[in-house]
RNA sequence: UGGGAUGUCGCCAAGCGGUUAAGGCAACAGGUUUUGAUCCUGUCAUUCGUAGGUUCGAUCCCUACCAUCCCAGCCA
């Protein structure tokens, strides 16, 4: 089949992991392929953690084979179960299923204390009693090889008292520590006798106060690995150089499973930051209201501002899987959110800024139902119930005294038509004593409603509501966080966070069929942008909406070029 | 200056010795439109970091150079 006769639904991902699956597949070397997805408890997801997960879990779909959780919780110092709950609940809501139980590395302590112990009998590992300090000095430097610890040569008998001493809880925090005997003159710094337990007396959020001593990452990571029978270990780039070691470790023990790993570039957000570390500046800064703030690069913050799962999944699949180092620019992400929601978002009307018309030819009392379309090329979403009446709202923004041919709004003296309503003429404006416009009265052409005017025609057509049936609400609009492109590139990030990041309006005003909004509903409020019900703070007495995207806006780019 | 990696359009990214160098995003120019949205049409790399070489033929192979990223936690 060549390239144009697939559909968009016949394109399979295609990139050099999936390639190397493939060719394993078909080799024999493996029957079905196994993942995992190895988050550490220390923090939220973010977008990059979604490009690991859809890696991972989408791999483990499209190959019909399995992607097991499992939390990397060897720090227990820094690790919390609060984190891991929402860890699962983010995965959970992107829509992937692990396979079979939650795992967590520290089911895996037992063995991995008894193949520590199987490297000390092999002559392949020692207790080393160097201080940190001591021991940096002895690693050498990127270009100068390391030495020898002096405790290098300890016997297999002594080894193994010590380490069960360790383990016994006989000895200070940092004293001693186990380090596998590999070359203290390896280029590779991750091999010059790596630490692989060391003492530190924590609670651990699994077992407690069981162990004294942890294994490390590098000791830890491909073992368990390993134990799950894991086929291909996904991982980003800055563990390349780790993966010798995580050879020499399969290697090295009794263990007859050696999964393979493979890295592939992070991916980088233009405007944003995805860093544990930095995130939680400014959760602990207050710049942000916590790490679902609708702001926050995080799968919990951007489902709060309206991202859907599909969107983020389809986002993440667009920007591709390679080894090159690359920064996306948030368009991509927007178009994605966009496309997800111009299909599936149901339509109301909501004015940010009201400006009040008064219609003068249009009966006191008199207020018409009108059935409205939910989406305009999609019929079968159904309609939904607007009012009109005489007083309604239109934003400020769609009026001007005067103006040229190209703004195709209300203008003094000129006709506009009410979207899903009827044609309106200004006659008047009507100030305050400081000249600001304060009301337009307006007159309304009866023979409009569904039906183009007769000897006229309208500029344009603007969104309104109601006066009378409308209801005030309050409306979050969010930018981009950060000023710059690349906030991690600069000395200090905080400076770049973007002061109007977040506008707050809470008299706007929005149709009643807005008021049975339930949380976390998404609505493309017409001519301005897709807005999210808030999970938690919006309810039917107080109406609170977050603004997701705006709408594509080719008006601005003419404004800005004026 | 040691080791590991990467360099194809503004941003992503296919390509695997013979292709008119896919596609998406962005941008630009038109058309439709009761959302300046959507949708539709068109434009957008004689060139693949640079310089040599191998070959009938190179983005794909070789050599050198250049640029960028990662590594000196008892973090992951």
């Amino acid at each position: 089949m060549s390239k144009d006769e697939n559909t968009a639904e016949d394109i399979k991902p295609t990139n050099f992991i999936r390639n190397i699956i493939n060719k394993d597949l078909e080799s024999g070397k493996h029957q079905s392929v196994q993942t995992r997805f190895p988050p550490e408890p220390n923090g939220f997801l973010h977008i990059g953690h979604a490009k690991s997960i859809c890696i991972n879990f989408g791999i483990a779909e499209d190959y019909n084979g399995l992607c097991n959780l499992r939390f990397d919780d060897t720090n227990p110092a820094k690790e919390e179960s609060a984190y891991a709950e929402a860890i699962a609940k983010d995965i959970e809501w992107l829509g992937f299923k692990w396979n079979g139980d939650i795992r967590h590395s520290a089911d895996y302590f037992d063995k991995l204390f008894a193949f520590a112990e199987e490297l000390i009998n092999k002559d392949l590992a020692y207790v080393c009693e160097l201080s940190m300090e001591e021991m940096r000095s002895y690693r050498g430097t990127l270009t100068e090889v390391g030495k020898n610890s002096p405790h290098r040569e300890r016997s297999v008998e002594e080894n193994l008292a010590m380490f069960q001493a360790m383990k016994a809880g006989e000895h200070k925090d940092g004293s001693m520590a186990l380090r596998v005997k590999i070359d203290m003159g390896s280029p590779n710094i991750n091999m010059r006798d790596p630490v692989i337990y060391r003492i530190k007396t924590a609670h651990h959020i699994r077992t407690g106060n069981d162990w004294c001593i942890y294994p490390t990452y590098d000791f830890t990571h491909g073992i368990s690995d390993a134990i799950e029978g894991i086929t291909h270990s996904l991982c980003t780039l800055e563990f390349e150089d780790h993966r010798p070691l995580y050879d020499w470790f399969l290697d090295n023990i009794s263990i007859d499973c050696h999964p393979q790993q493979i890295e592939f570039s992070r991916l980088n957000l233009e405007h944003t930051i995805t860093s544990k570390r930095k995130l939680n500046q400014l959760v602990v800064d207050g710049i942000v209201d916590g790490w679902d703030d609708p702001r926050m690069p995080t799968i919990s913050g951007m489902r709060r501002r309206g991202y859907s799962a599909s969107a983020i999944k389809d986002f993440i699949g667009r920007t591709g899987v390679t080894k090159k180092v690359h920064t996306v620019e948030m368009s991509l992400l927007e178009n994605s959110v966009r496309e997800d929601l111009g299909e599936n978002a149901p339509r109301a009307m909501a004015v940010l800024n009201p400006l009040k018309i008064t219609l003068t030819n249009y009966p006191d009392d008199k207020v018409e139902s009108i059935q409205a379309p939910k989406h305009p090329q999609k019929e079968e979403m159904g309609k939904r119930e607007i009012f009109f009446s005489k007083e309604i709202f239109i934003d400020q923004d769609d009026f001007r005294e005067s103006a040229n041919k190209k703004y195709k709004r209300l203008v003094l003296g000129k006709a506009v038509r009410l979207r899903n309503a009827y044609v309106i003429t200004c006659d008047e404006i009507i100030r305050d004593s400081e000249d600001n416009i304060i009301e337009l009265k307006c007159s309304y052409d009866e023979n409009t409603l569904g039906k183009n005017p007769e000897g006229y025609k309208p500029k344009g057509v603007i969104h309104w509501v109601s006066a009378s049936h409308s209801k005030v609400a309050t409306i979050r609009l969010y930018d981009r966080l950060f000023n710059v492109a690349n906030p991690a590139l600069e000395d200090d990030f905080m400076t770049t966070v973007n002061p109007n990041c977040l506008q707050t309006i809470d008299n706007a005003r929005v149709e009643m069929s807005l008021t049975t909004a339930l949380p976390e509903a998404v609505y493309q409020f017409e001519r301005e942008g897709y807005f999210c019900a808030d999970r938690y703070q919006h309810s039917t007495d107080n109406l609170v909406f977050n603004r997701t995207v705006t709408l594509r806006d080719s008006w601005a780019k003419i404004e800005a070029k004026n």
